[in-house]
DNA sequence: ATATCAAATGCAAATAGTTGCATTAGCAAG
DNA sequence: CTTGCTAATGCAACTATTTGCATTTGATAT
């Protein structure tokens, strides 16, 4: 089985209606092998003569994470980014300062804290990434040093 | 020494300049007692007959925010809320689902996290915020039940 | 009090993303 | 193959927030 096959069969298992929109998109992330955005997927799609509006991009972005097939990632500029979901199970994420490259962080702080702390709240989700410089960044720093931004 | 005064100070002592926009927005804060967004603290300092653009607002909110005078949460419907940081340390926050409460959350989970984990990143800043439901949010759930929704 | 200069501001245009509502298209049942 | 229902889509208007650039103003030095 193909892998677009596995992701389309998946979607379908959560009830989600295969639509001509969420194949090219999944297949868009299967090609781009990295992180995207909603205008780079946007014009992805668009170049496989799919006409697409914008806000269908953003509403299967939003629905594809929420089923667990996609990981969405803010980037420190404001922009969510998106990839095909690898994991097996919850983690969080590394994101660097400078190149903006997004490394997978296999841990979650929820799990480990006291439920005093938690002050009674239920059903409790946790947002949790780590800004920082990445060790390529770091040692460009040294070199160049002073104003090294992206 | 008055509370505002107190705020002033150490503005200044910032190395920001104290011009009547901060002052009408820190009187704002102090008046208000709880949290607010742009778009209050501008109709408040916009009815003290000072005429301000939305964009001043928000550059001071970040500048005050920066500086470590407020604590800045963005709430699950994406809009961010501003308060006086009371705390004397690093903290972050739960935020109800259902009712929008803010509560302070005395922990933080990065200093206890093995560096490995942390996969050389330098200069790590934690962006961590707890989404759940208040305990009143889930008693009144157990009454209303159903969608019960803001 | 006056001059100076950077920081702060106003304005207008742009950003990413969301939403209500009318229309379309998957998909399943007949 | 047709019908029907719901989820998905297109569109246009809207949201919160950001940005570049010209102008103003607060703090400091004269
Ligand atoms: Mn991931
Ligand atoms: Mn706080
Ligand atoms: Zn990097
Ligand atoms: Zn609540």
């Amino acid at each position: 089985m193909t892998a677009l096959a596995g992701l389309e069969q998946f979607l379908i298992s959560k009830g989600c209606k295969l639509t001509r929109s969420r194949r090219i998109i999944l297949q868009g992330l299967l090609d781009n092998e990295g992180w995207s955005n909603a205008r780079e997927i946007y014009a992805y799609v668009q170049a496989r003569v799919h006409k697409i509006n914008f806000s269908t991009i953003y509403r299967n972005l939003d629905a594809l994470t929420s089923i667990g097939l996609l990981c969405r990632v803010e980037r420190a500029d404001a922009v969510n980014y998106y990839t095909l979901n690898q994991a097996s199970g919850h983690h969080h994420h590394l994101i660097c300062k400078s190149c903006h490259k997004i490394c997978q962080l296999d841990f979650c702080p929820l799990p480990q804290m006291d439920p005093e702390t938690l002050q009674n709240f239920t059903e409790v989700e946790c947002r949790f990434d780590l800004y920082g410089f990445c060790h390529e960044c770091q040692e460009n720093k040294k070199y160049t040093d002073g104003n090294g931004s992206d």
